[in-house]
DNA sequence: TATGAATGAGCATTCATTCAT
DNA sequence: TATGAATGAATGCTCATTCAT
């Protein structure tokens, strides 16, 4: 399995493989979305899997970076596209819920992988999700809207919060969403605004 | 095995059981955690654990209920004797940090646990924890010192944040817990308090 | 392993593996037959039986189902062919022990089964076996062939004396199952017929 | 553990727990008689059962010698108590299964022994249950009352219906247990006397 | 490319037995 | 005599991975 070019129909396999893996981790939990059952999902042998991906280690990074891509083409773009730091925090909150809301099983799959591969691939992209949290923060607070904080307290709170809706919507998966992004907005706009 | 009277004897090997566990966890994380690492560590026969305990689950039910009686021994007192809704969820902060602090071992073990057993018997402990930190919330709203604003979103944001100091303490185990209590005290501050 | 359908090798195997089981039943008796044991007799791995079976109690099922075919086989077709009930019980008798003879491995198996999984799926197949006998005993009693008597005490003799055979046949091995038959059929023929 | 002279403490506690192991046996079937489950009904500790008798093989072989005891007891005088052979018979019936009325569970355990320890100690006395019968049928046959048959075949049809009856009593315990042994009598009085 | 039969290490658990007290 | 904690081998089972076809 050299990581050269791949083909088209290569391509397609995996994408149908690593959507296998998103339904088998979402709707089964990480210990039950076994190699065999990925396999079943896609009426595909077990074997194949390994031969496309290498192992499951692989396969699982592949399937956190095609979350991670998701989410990245859903939020970057409109987070980008703020004029204030405020703004951009704003919609931070607003991108990550609607993310969850458009993309629920990617999400849990992801939050499966993250939560029971301690040391798997997960574990830069936690750091770049605070760094990327500060950049925005250091923004507020070089334009002056955001008051002066330590940027990793504030960015570990916020990760922190977007990071526990996952879990509430387990269990109340028709939790109103969008309310909860306004809230979320609302308590980080007043803690990070400049004081009156 | 009827949960009977026990033996000092008894007793002690359960506690020698239930430190190495929580060491296998901490250390090692849920899944490398197995009854042979533990019975390793504690330097006994595999089967020693099942006769102690009757099995897996009630090892990790009993590691559960020893941390959790640690943590609420140590935060509860301090929580309840403050005065003020806003010290209360001050007092909060520093303790769970403070915790975290104390007993770094056990805290890791119980969110492996947690984290992993998703049908688990912590799952009426996640909803207590947010129900807990509404009541403080409801209590500062009451006596005019909180702002109004939906109970559930900011327990979601509160308890967010602190479930992410763990994770975070496991890449940076030397970050300053003191500062980081009182900055996400003074977040949640800004974010509840009746606007000036 | 959903029962679909099966390929030719997965069959052979699926027969190779029943036909070791009812070996090592045979010869090690019930306790000794292990999946290990099974396994080292078929030449694969332990854990091929389960990916083939499932577990053991699948095995043993299969074997019983396999056996129980056997000697239906064997037997259903003659003492149905009978025109008389005393004919249909002596055939019974011969058709019996004529499997015995051809099948002993597989006969030994069942017993062994049958014995020790009090609660198992042999349950009903006693009972089934009693109410077969009694029907045809109904027979003889409604043609006039048969004294008047009550069916169970009748049909249980006549099985426990079929079932006595086997033990038997461990200690002798050698025993002149045709005269065995042939006396069966004689005592059971008094004991059933109309008195002169 | 000298099997020389024991003492009067040392025999009650053998006949304690024999009669626990009986009751184990009965109640939860071979497999879950451990030695634990005994030694807990006896309420002493598991290891003072090795302690008494050696091991787990001596102790079956103790209950084994214990409820053969009992039904020797029981049946042996009646059965020579009679004058006839064809009375000796049909007391064999009634005393065989009056005993399973009367120690249903010392019964029930034997049952269990016999049937899951292949090569146990019961082998012999299986044996000696035909010869027993066999000589009750050579007494008849020397008398005049019985037909000419080869002694074997009868006797394993005897010795068939009285085992078949224990399997029989385990589904239906209310089972008319008097009526049978009448019934048994009358069959095998029919099937042994000299033909009118 | 794809199959699926096969492997082998690892898992939790059970249990007769032992032994220091 | 008696305890009960402790052992160690064995059991059925799971699963990622391999490999001949």
């Amino acid at each position: 399995m050299a990581s050269g070019p791949r083909t088209f129909v290569e391509e397609a396999r995996r994408a149908q493989i690593v959507d296998c893996a998103i339904e088998a981790l979402a709707t089964l939990g990480y210990r039950q979305a076994t190699m065999a059952k990925i396999a079943k999902l896609a009426g595909i042998a077990p074997g194949l899997i390994s031969y496309h991906f290498g192992g499951k280690d692989e396969l699982i990074e592949a399937v956190v970076a095609h979350v991670v891509k998701l989410a990245t083409d859903l939020m970057v773009p409109r987070i980008l596209a703020q004029t204030t730091a405020a703004d951009a925090l704003r919609v931070y909150f607003e991108t990550n819920l609607e993310f969850m809301r458009l993309h629920r099983e990617p999400l849990l799959a992801l939050v499966e992988i993250v939560v029971h591969d301690r040391d798997g691939p997960y574990a830069k992209q936690q750091e770049t999700a605070l760094t990327d949290i500060e950049k925005v923060l250091a923004w507020g607070q070089h334009t002056g809207e955001f008051r002066d904080f330590p940027l990793r307290p504030m960015a570990i709170a916020i990760r922190g919060a977007v990071d526990a809706v996952p879990g509430h919507l387990l269990k109340d998966p028709d939790y109103d969403l969008g309310g909860l992004a306004a809230e979320l907005s609302t308590i980080f706009s007043l803690a990070t605004r400049r004081a009156p």
